[in-house]
DNA sequence: GACAAAACAGGACAACCGGTCTGTTTATAA
DNA sequence: TTATAAACAGACCGGTTGTCCTGTTTTGTC
């Protein structure tokens, strides 16, 4: 995986910050393909090339390394990934199409899923503790936040008026989240492009849809 | 919890039936509150007030014990509580607004969000081994399909003309677990009803959006 | 260079885990 | 009753886990 810089006997350097990120890496990979109480300690020293004493100074307890991966790690996916995307896009409709479809992209190619790096903690450790719920609790506020305001910000240039920011935001949010579940548990990632056109449809073809009911009618009688 | 009849010394009397039933019990709930991992036989023996060698003689492995738990417990808590429901509403958004709202009276009624257990064990287990991956995408399966043909038996009843089963199914789902997700992270079921909301406002007030929005469309200008 | 603190090495340990094993008791059928 | 298998009891074991502890090396500062 990534290159240790294996000290012959009698070199040594320290690198306190890289050290701090090749654990942090180690652990963000393990935490997020075997979960939390999966990954063994002694697995994440062997896979980052670090000795127990040192892991341990940086890292106090397990506990710490994943309150650490989670707020460094998690929140700075869900912001790469979801917030800056939907901020940058040039309407909150575009913005959660753009990111369902490169998501989706990216599973296809690299042919499996792991799932949703935050769901996947967040099922595991919310209920172990409370640190870790408060933790986890503030990412999916801020992602839900950052929806919402890019909603709002719609509205203020005269769009998305019939849309409820807040339940707008859980709704993407929720879809996306258990979209990452159903790929990851049938290892397939169709269902997060169902699940986009669903959404969608549902709300934003209102003209095309009441053209049809009409016609239904006709035939229904 | 369960009241164990526990035999004075002398005295025993065979009931593999209900000791099996009071394991599974025991580890459903365990599973469901802690996870899987997190669960030690030692605990569930000590809570199912059951030894070792009964466990042993009706759950080989510890993964014998959680794909009973999946395949009887799980499964049948997806049908009682989603399937059978939605079947028996009038209509799929019927059936999807009832258990959106039981669910939720129920979680406000207890206090505190556990999660749905399909969820949480989707999410510690579908990487974990192919088996358990099997058995609940099995489930997951199940409960879309069940959705889609009600919504198919809508549309022969002449209803949602407009709606993809399949994605419509899909986004219930998802929306329902991811719901769930951030429901149990953050402690509060007030989501539960914010994706309700915005799942209905989005699929069925076309008229009122289309009307709103030519409103609009003149304050706009 | 002297010195203190940080960074790291690596072993030790006690608790725990899941599984196995042997033996005993209960139910079933002949 | 007797044989036969199922049901259960309970101790045991090898391996693993997370954490701690002592010692050594590097780094920064005066």
């Amino acid at each position: 995986m990534t290159v240790r810089p294996k000290a012959q006997p009698g070199k040594r350097t320290n690198d306190p910050e890289g050290l701090r990120k090749r654990v942090l890496d180690v652990a963000e990979a393990s935490f997020q393909a075997r979960g939390y109480h999966a990954s063994s300690l002694g697995d994440l020293m062997a896979a980052a090339g670090v000795t127990g004493g040192a892991l341990h100074h940086h890292f106090p307890t397990k506990k710490a390394l994943a309150l650490a991966v989670i707020e460094e790690r998690v929140a700075a996916a869900v912001e790469e990934t979801w917030i800056a995307p939907v901020q940058a896009a040039g309407s909150t409709r575009e913005g959660v199409r753009s990111v369902f479809e490169a998501v989706a992209a990216e599973l296809e190619q690299q042919g499996f899923v792991r799932g949703c790096p935050l769901n996947n903690l967040a099922h595991e450790l919310s209920l172990a503790d409370p640190d870790f719920r408060t933790a986890l609790a503030g990412i999916f506020s801020a992602w839900r936040q950052a929806i919402a305001d890019k909603v709002r910000a719609d509205q203020q240039a005269g769009r998305e008026q019939d849309t409820d920011p807040q339940r707008f935001a859980a709704l993407a949010v929720a879809t996306y989240s258990g979209a990452m579940s159903m790929a990851k548990t049938t290892q397939d990632s169709a269902v997060l492009r169902d699940c986009l056109n669903a959404l969608e449809q549902g709300v934003s073809s209102a003209r095309a849809k009441r053209r049809r009911r009409v016609l239904r009618q006709y035939k229904a009688f």
